[in-house]
DNA sequence: TGTACATCAGTGAACGCGCGTTCACTGATGTAC
DNA sequence: TGTACATCAGTGAACGCGCGTTCACTGATGTAC
């Protein structure tokens, strides 16, 4: 009934790892309830007994971080790559804005593992200087991948420096307390479409450019 | 060792309802941990039998329901009073943000259980005609009370839109995306501070000038 | 005024379940001689 | 070229746990006569 799977060669006891990962991945997706994704589903879904997933991660936990830092590399990779493609500071910051937000709808559970879930006990603090500097302590405050999370943060933090340096120098507010406001805007998008799915919401679409609307007014203000 | 409790008189029955969601309150704000939330934990705490609390709730999920009931009245009052105080639209609007993320940190479990919770089976959807409306379905999408949320989004709407009457009517947003929006940002600021409390966050305070920087700006603009 | 009785608040013991994890093991595979 | 053996990938069975929920019950309390 399992499905069937050949043993992995001398050496190449690894396979198992990534087809792990990969059930994990794809039970998300699948259930859309983290509360499927147990040990024994796991395996199951591999085609292997429970006790082989000890073999590759020391417990529960160590293995829902590595799941973090994948969904994590794959969100920053896909911003990046929006990005690239815009003409100006504020459309960037939009394009990255909706990036976030469409990947967090396409894998719901996965977003909810790595920005709902409750704190872990092993996720130590991050100061501000540590954070910018981009040399973060390990297991920090970011799921899983502490140096891309500190990285990706810097790299919105010079995102939103370029918009605010368009804006007039006594009165502009201050850039850290406004990137991580952006990021907590669109994380509260995501995150409440999540949560309340019935709910009659505006489009995406819309709901960036109310969003960027005073931005671009103080902008253009500015011209 | 249980706390030691008089049995209710003959037709104060109800007592004991009210002493359970007491008691679901108390254990959220002393664990924060929503999974130490369970019956029996509940049941102790009162001081009385697990089997007792099903004479008040049908199932478990009944129980967090009125919990979230509870919850929700709480906020709505709060916000209304913090409103109350406010000299100009835009103040109003800052004020209610501010309750809404303050109260939100202040019992983060409550908060977690009412806005971060997976969605539960028997929400029904609510379509903007009913929210605006004031009579949404009975057991809509807010947590428990349907029709308490549906009054607050539409007191929300009010706020938002006074805001919006200040600005040139050509190009301002439209006022239903701008009413979610808002909510979600507040949402964004509240829970990513709720997940990650280790992260260092610029004051609640900063954050709020920073949300209402752009709208300040755009206001001034007209006068 | 006394008593039988219906009602009501609450209980003790148990149910089946799925969970994360541990332990001692098996048997195929590559390697050293 | 053949074989003994260490290594490695993976297993079967079981552990203890806490959970939500059910069932038949107990015993105090108020009420009708």
């Amino acid at each position: 009934m399992s499905p069937v799977r050949t043993r992995s060669r001398r050496g190449e006891g690894d396979r198992l790892r990534e087809e792990i990962l990969d059930a994990v991945g794809a039970l998300l997706d699948e259930t859309n309830d983290e509360s499927a994704v147990s040990i024994r589903a796991i395996a199951d879904r591999v085609g292997v007994s429970p006790p082989s997933i000890y073999r590759h991660f020391e417990d529960k936990e160590a293995l829902l971080n590595a799941v973090c830092a994948d969904v994590f590399t794959q969100l920053v990779v896909g911003i990046e790559v929006a990005v690239a493609e815009a003409t100006d500071p504020l459309d960037a910051l939009a394009r990255a804005g909706r990036c976030y937000i469409e990947f967090g709808l396409q894998h719901p559970e996965h977003y909810r593992l790595v920005f709902m879930r409750p704190v872990g006990k092993h996720w130590s603090a991050v100061t501000q200087d540590e954070l910018m500097s981009g040399v973060p302590p390990a297991d920090a405050v970011f799921g899983g991948d502490a140096l891309a999370g500190s990285q990706a943060f810097k790299a919105l933090h010079d995102l939103v420096s370029e918009v605010l340096e368009m804006l007039p120098k006594r009165t502009r507010p201050d850039a850290f307390t406004t990137t991580t406001t952006v990021w907590m805007t669109v994380h509260g998008v995501t995150s409440l479409r999540i949560t309340k799915p019935d709910f009659t919401w505006p489009s995406v679409e819309e709901q960036i450019d109310v969003i960027m609307w005073p931005w671009r007014q103080a902008v253009a203000a500015q011209t």
